[in-house]
DNA sequence: TATATTGTTACACC
DNA sequence: TGGTGTAACAATAT
C-alpha cells in the first residue's frame, strides 16, 4: 500500500536511473490488460493503446517527481521548445508497482510485493513495460489493477491536481493552515479528514492511525473535540512520522519492497496498525481495531483519548 | 467457502 | 451542504 513515504520512495529510487532516458519502445500485455476480460482497450491507460504509444515513444524521461500518492514522469522531445512538456501521471493505488532494472543488472525499484514477481520480469501481473535507449526497463505490473497510467498535458496535469490539500512535510504546511483546515470540518471524524486528499495529501491507512497515537486521540474523535494541544500534537505527528518514515524507506506491511528489493524500514516503528489486541508499546493495553470510514481503524483505548 | 484487506470514487441517505 | 456508510474495483491470504 504506497502511501506517501513509500511513493516518495520509489520516486527518488526512480529519479537517478530514468531521468535522461528516452523511451525506446513500449510493450503493453493484452493477455492481461484487455483480451481476458473481453475488454477493447487497457482500462489503465487513458487513451487508446495505439495512440498511448504513439505520443509517448521517443519522448525523454526529464524527471520523477511526486505529488500526494501520484508520481508524476516529465517527458521532454528535444525537438520542441521546453514548455512543450508532457506528462505521466501514474498512481499505484494499492498493488502497483514499478520496477526499473539495468539491460544488464538488477537494480529495482518498488511498490507492492509481488511473491517472487522481482525475480523474473515481466511476469503475469505486468501489465506496461517500458523499454529505453539503453535497453534498461521499467515494469508497470499492478496485482489488484486499480492503478492506471495517464498520459496528460500541462494544463490537464493541472486540473487533476488541482484539488489535492497542501503536502505535509513542505514548509507551507504550517500550524496556522491545519487549524485552519480542521476549522472548516468540526464534525468530521479525525481520522476521516487525515485521510480526505482533499484535506492533507499523502496519509493513508497506516499512517492516519499512527498519527492519530501520536496525538493521543481516537481516530473517531471529532474535530470540534481537539483542544490546542491535542491539534499541536496531530500536526507534529503529521510531520515527523512521515519524514521518519521516509527516511526508513516506506513501511513494509503487505511486504512494501523498495528501491534494493528490500522490505521498507519503518514497520518496527508503527505503534498501533497492524496491531490489534497486542499489547501497547505504552501502557501495555490491547489495542483496539474498529471498522471507521470503510477502514480498519487501530487505537489504544488507553492513550488515545475519547474527547 | 466466507471474510478482510485498501485508495479512490460514486452514490444513497440523513 | 456536509458527513457517513456502502459498494465497486480486484485478487490475494487466512
Amino acid at each position: 500500500m504506497p502511501e506517501l513515504p513509500e511513493v516518495e520512495t520509489i520516486k527518488r529510487d526512480l529519479n537517478k536511473p530514468a531521468a535522461g532516458k528516452i523511451i525506446a519502445a513500449l510493450k503493453i500485455n493484452p493477455k492481461r490488460c484487455f483480451k481476458l476480460r473481453g475488454l477493447k482497450q487497457a482500462k489503465f491507460l487513458n487513451l487508446p493503446v495505439l495512440e498511448f504509444k504513439k505520443k509517448i515513444i521517443g519522448l525523454k524521461i526529464a524527471s520523477v517527481d511526486r505529488r500526494a500518492k501520484n508520481l508524476i514522469f516529465k517527458l521532454t522531445d528535444n525537438r520542441l521548445p521546453k514548455n512543450q512538456a508532457k506528462f505521466l501521471l501514474i498512481h499505484l493505488k494499492m498493488t502497483g508497482q514499478l520496477i526499473y532494472r539495468q539491460a544488464d543488472g538488477l537494480r529495482i525499484a518498488g511498490g507492492h510485493f509481488i511473491k517472487n514477481g522481482e525475480k523474473n520480469l515481466p511476469n503475469k501481473y505486468t501489465q506496461l513495460t517500458f523499454i529505453f535507449n539503453d535497453r534498461s526497463r521499467l515494469f508497470f505490473n499492478d496485482l489488484r489493477q486499480f492503478g492506471w497510467v495517464h498520459f496528460l498535458n500541462q494544463t490537464e496535469l493541472n486540473n487533476r491536481l488541482a484539488k489535492l490539500g497542501p503536502e505535509p512535510l513542505t514548509p507551507q504546511f504550517t500550524f496556522k493552515i491545519f487549524q485552519a483546515i480542521l476549522k472548516k470540518s468540526p464534525d468530521k471524524k479525525i481520522k476521516a479528514l487525515l485521510l480526505d486528499q482533499e484535506k492533507i495529501a499523502g496519509l493513508g491507512n497506516i499512517y492516519a492511525d499512527e498519527v492519530c497515537f501520536y496525538g493521543r486521540a481516537r481516530p473517531q474523535r471529532q474535530i470540534k473535540s481537539l483542544q490546542l494541544q491535542d491539534q499541536r500534537k496531530l500536526f507534529l505527528g503529521i510531520k515527523a512520522i512521515l519524514k521518519k518514515a521516509i527516511e526508513k524507506r516506506g513501511s513494509s506491511i503487505n511486504s512494501y519492497l523498495d528501491a534494493q528489493g528490500q522490505p521498507g524500514g519503518y514497520a518496527p516503528f508503527l505503534k498501533v496498525y497492524g496491531r490489534s489486541n497486542k499489547k501497547c508499546f505504552i501502557c501495555r493495553s490491547l489495542i483496539k481495531k474498529i471498522k471507521l470510514a470503510g477502514r480498519g481503524a487501530h487505537f489504544c483505548p488507553q492513550c488515545q483519548m475519547k474527547s
